[in-house]
DNA sequence: AATGAATGAGCCC
DNA sequence: TGGGCTCCCTTCAT
């Protein structure tokens, strides 16, 4: 913590506070306010240290700060602080516990070991319900939805229950579901990961469609990766194609070895894979830059194999319609979202390709008729608590539509037809993020007949016996139950982006810089395993919340991975992948 | 080991 | 409507 952040934080106490959807209640900052006039003791249990904090003037207590490890905000020295804010030195002194997230005293928020202690005063990290110093609350720690995460669906008030409708609806889905679900494998096993073969954070993810072992990655620098997984050394990278954020890549259903790419830099590219030649389908800024306010990016994009369409959305809420074979724009672009407003993901349902989804960050998702495109003419606008990430429509019947939205909930409508007014469920699952990280984006599993499974990335951690890992969650979607978290020890960072593969049980996942390839357990992995373990003293993957003292063991992702790479450099600078992890018998430098 | 930067949405004025 | 400020479990490089 530096002089400026102190500084900052002497700022920042008469900020005004955020108010979220699900914001603490406002005695909160009255409190605040009562501090800052340190005239009336709060009634709070930190209030006295509050009132000696203000109070006590010039005195720093260091003989009650060496003991306190964790207390670091004090070791700046406030007349430095003032100094460097230009005003004349007024002393602030915390001697206790200073909470970082909420900057009161008596607390502490942050990692102890493996486990976030949370800020009492904030909301419930989860499901966004008030902190557990307010009436009838909860902290993250504690949050229902985490201990039991099957208890993390929120029915849907569904007021038009039972009506004929909704029976014949009920019938319809029945009709088109096996009644026999077969017998779902989850690739919890890591088989192998390539170790910055991206230069920076990887954004999406698709396998080839015919190709079985081929999988295809984009980064935040817009570089195309192309990469055999089982034959590890074959690998083309495609650095040229894009200038910024890959968002998005879609193969030409009639022609497999036709790969559509969406990138921040506003521009459609289209490339043969097997000739590696591309070329440019659409660019939104063809006068170049002129500023953030001008600038076009293209996040959303699907293809309607039928008409040969590319459907394009920009950052300003548009539309755009692209013919494939004359590489030209049809018609004007349709404003489908909120004016200036960014559209996150476009979906063309498998069954009636002319029936799109649109997801936006104005909160809404929306159903269109592309035959009939118009502003305001959507079929129906899904309303959601904050920006929606994502919304896919189930990948075979396409009668279900499942949405990631950052209030921490993802929605299942079961049946598009029927009543749209709210989702048939709201699942409260951990994906909400502050910068930093690739949106989250909940996926069907494109082999589940059922239409129940997704997948998706968790943000907060859980200590997995010492360890704070980020799992990769199974979901059951009709249910809310988590079938399954993917992890391994050795993976500590999050992993936003996921794919099931179409055919085999297969799960790719990025993470960070890096790219991991999960099979199901063989019976002797498990085997194999549980010698390691007892080996080890170390349960894995039982969900056990044990304290412990390990924080997050970065180090360990990096010691063998980063060492390898750097030999890698010396080598090669292109080549930079190539190191595989089999299983999780990691051996350290 | 501490620090800062990259970076986007929400909210306030 | 737009600029400015803030933010909670990041990740990585220096």
């Amino acid at each position: 913590m530096g002089p400026t952040t102190r500084a900052r934080f002497v700022h920042n106490r008469r900020r005004r506070r955020r108010r979220g959807p699900y914001a603490v209640p406002d005695d909160d900052d009255e409190e605040e306010d009562q501090q800052e006039a340190s005239s009336s003791s709060s009634s709070s249990d930190e209030g006295e240290e509050d009132a000696e904090e203000e109070g006590s003037g010039e005195v720093d207590d260091d003989e009650g700060e060496a003991a306190e490890p964790s207390g670091k905000e004090e070791e700046v020295s406030p007349v430095a602080a003032a100094a460097r804010s230009g005003r004349k030195a007024s002393i602030t002194i915390s001697l206790k516990k200073v909470c970082k997230v909420c900057k009161s005293t008596g607390h502490e928020a942050g990692f102890k070991g493996a486990v976030y202690i949370d800020c009492p005063r904030k909301p419930c990290f989860l499901c966004k319900m008030p902190g557990s110093d307010t009436l009838h609350c909860h902290t993250t720690l504690t949050c229902p939805h985490r201990v039991a995460m099957e208890h993390g669906v929120i029915p849907a008030s569904r007021r038009n229950t039972n009506t004929s409708l909704d029976y014949v609806f009920q019938s319809q889905v029945k009709g088109k579901i096996p009644m026999v679900k077969p017998q779902f494998l989850i690739p919890n096993q890591l088989e192998c990961g390539n170790i910055k073969f991206h230069q920076r954070r990887v954004t999406c993810l698709e396998f080839h469609p015919t190709k079985n072992n081929v999988l295809l990655s984009g980064d935040k620098k817009g570089l195309l990766g192309v990469w055999d997984y089982v034959k590890l050394h074959e690998k083309i990278t495609y650095d040229s194609l894009h200038s910024c954020i890959l968002n998005s890549m879609k193969f030409d259903t009639t022609n497999d070895g036709l790969l559509y790419t969406a990138s921040s830099d506003g521009t459609i590219s289209s490339t043969d894979l097997d000739t590696g030649i591309g070329s440019s389908l659409l660019n939104l800024n063809p006068n170049g830059w002129n500023g953030p306010s001008t600038w076009r990016m293209i996040y959303g994009m699907d293809f309607n194999s039928d008409k040969g369409l590319l459907l394009v959305a920009d950052s300003f809420g548009f539309l755009h319609l692209l013919d494939r074979r004359l590489k030209a724009r049809i018609g004007d672009p349709i404003l489908i979202h909120k004016k200036g407003s960014k559209v996150t993901s476009l979906h063309c349902n498998p069954a009636q390709p002319e029936v799109l989804l649109s997801s936006g960050n104005d909160h809404y998702a929306r159903i269109w008729d592309t035959r009939k495109l118009e502003p305001n003419s959507a079929f129906a606008s899904l309303a959601h608590g904050r920006v929606v990430n994502s919304g896919y429509f189930s990948p075979q019947s396409g009668n279900k539509i499942l949405t990631t939205c950052q209030d921490n909930r993802i929605r299942v409508w079961d049946y598009i037809f029927g009543n749209l007014e709210s989702p048939s469920r709201e699942i409260v699952h951990s994906h909400d993020f502050n910068r930093h990280l690739t949106p989250f984006k909940a996926e069907w599993d494109p082999k589940d007949h059922t239409e129940t499974v997704a997948v998706i990335g968790r943000y907060i951690s859980e200590n997995y016996n010492g360890i704070a890992l980020h799992p990769i969650d199974f979901i059951d979607t009709s249910t809310g139950k988590l079938l399954a978290e993917v992890m391994d020890p050795d993976i500590t960072t999050i992993s936003p982006v996921n794919k099931l593969h179409p055919r085999d049980d297969i799960l790719a996942s990025g993470s960070s810089r890096s790219i991991f390839i999960w099979k199901p357990k063989t019976e002797s992995d498990a085997t194999e395993e549980r010698n390691r373990e007892k080996a080890k003293e170390f349960v894995y993957g039982s969900g056990s919340r044990k304290k412990s003292n390990g924080k997050h063991e970065n180090s360990s992702d990096d010691d063998s991975d980063g060492s390898c790479d750097g030999k890698k450099k010396k080598k090669a600078k292109k080549t930079r992948f190539t190191h595989t992890i089999k299983g999780k018998g990691k051996s350290k430098v």
